[in-house]
DNA sequence: GCGGCGGAGTGATCCAGGTCAATGAAAGCC
DNA sequence: GGCTTTCATTGACCTGGATCACTCCGCCGC
């Protein structure tokens, strides 16, 4: 397996992408359970020698969730902490007459679990997830006996901050077509901080999950692929992926950040 | 001076009220220079001690900005932390063509400086403004050296996050006059927190400040007020202020969280 | 007091994206 | 393998809020 220490200069700048991380230890005995974790070095557990990680692991558990199975809801207590180890899955918050707003997509490696608390949103699996879970009492005691994973986790909730107000930006100020486009190049880079260089992803989410993150109608999103495609700047492929063809124009619609 | 324990019970759960905070200490020497300072006990200085109090103080300094100015811009190196004293700051982004979106005002007593690295935003006075402001290395170093400060800028973090997210079901899913509602019961909120039980709030930035915080235009804005005050919920008295009239319609309108 | 100026309010019109409706394509299910 | 269901796409039409244009008011400087 190939280092990750790449992902570390932080230079993909887009939502949810690399941010600044702790030095990552990557040598742990082959017969730890969490050495076969698929996502270990992208998350705190990465930071943990392998004596800590053993203590960790015996406090947690893992599960898995098929499409559409529920993690948790919205105003339920949230007294357990995860890190997502495969699939997708989606966050939203719901109006009472039904509107939803989707805030994030969490990929594999991703953390799910800042808030004490009654949860503010819900959890949904998008497609078949697994997870590793702790209890949250004992994961606050156990970064209290570890700083630098404290120090992470801060990191982490400054970094989902920025993300949330890029959002804002989008969700206050964009048209759809430079919705969709930051969208779409977001998911390429965060694949690509994920995986090799690739120009195909998949969109495991619907087209109502899309527009339910974007702010837009499902018509209005399908609309805008078919814009972009007939354009040429992406292919749609079977099996849910888009193919990138042309990142300028996408980059040009998206403007990723003002100057 | 009443104590603000009241504050702690996190009753208020609007945008950016209060959060469960660390236990303050009010008892400081009145010759200290932070004893005068009218909102003291709203910030992490509260948690100090009076002897860190002194120590702390000596790294800072204060300064003050005339409405419309400027403290940073987007882009700029972010080796400053601030403690807004007085006034009212707003935080934006902006789009290569001009378009704005206002990612949240600052009331005195509020924290600025989450994010290591480059500002993410903006920050201009909205009306005559005065803050204490640290260099972020030393104030990491004294972070360091203080856990509860540090968990207490972790759980700001968090809380922002949240707010940041309430933000995001305004900016996709609301309509104008919900998102107007919604602003105005925020900042009614923001005010009981921090005086008595006015229901008389001082509006001191622009419609089209508000607008671009809402993701509208200042006509939009300008017209959901008048509908509001037809409709008898609210009144507009001179010097910028407005009058809580009927909270029950706007709470209705604002419908705060889903269930 | 007076003139200039920026912000607020409001009317008229326009349009991006929402809504409604129909069709087509892919996936689960006995 | 046919049947059902769900999702994506597309078309026709509608509308909430944007845009454009103007008036009014409060404030500032002198």
């Amino acid at each position: 397996m190939r280092s990750r220490s790449e992902e570390e200069d932080g230079t993909a700048i887009a939502n949810r992408t690399a941010y600044p991380r702790g030095k990552r230890v990557s040598l742990i005995p082959a017969d730890h359970a969490c050495g076969l974790c698929p996502v270990r070095l992208q998350t705190f557990c990465g930071l943990l020698e392998a004596e800590d990680l053993a203590r960790f692991k015996y406090q947690g558990s893992t599960g898995r969730l098929k499409p559409g199975e529920p993690l948790f809801h919205e105003g339920d207590a949230a007294d357990l902490v995860y890190n997502l180890t495969a699939g997708t899955l989606k966050l939203y918050k719901l109006l009472p007459d039904g509107r939803r707003q989707i805030i994030g997509f969490l990929l594999p490696g991703d953390f799910l679990g800042t808030a004490p608390g009654d949860h503010a949103f819900s959890a949904e699996a998008v497609e078949p997830a697994e997870y590793c879970r702790f209890a949250r009492a004992r994961f606050d005691a156990f970064v209290d006996t570890h700083p630098e994973i404290g120090r992470e986790l801060y990191l982490m909730a400054v970094h989902e901050l920025a993300a949330a107000r890029e959002q804002m930006v989008l969700l206050g100020r964009k048209t759809a077509a430079e919705r969709l486009a930051t969208f779409l190049l977001g998911l390429f880079d965060r694949a690509r901080a994920r995986n090799a260089d690739w120009e195909i992803v998949r969109l495991p989410m619907s087209r109502t999950d899309i527009a339910d993150y974007l702010g837009l109608t499902k018509e209005t999103v399908s609309r805008s692929f078919t814009a972009f495609r007939t354009a040429g700047m992406i292919r749609l492929l079977p099996a849910d992926r888009v193919e990138l063809l042309q990142r300028g124009p996408l980059e040009e619609l998206a403007s990723a950040n003002a100057g």
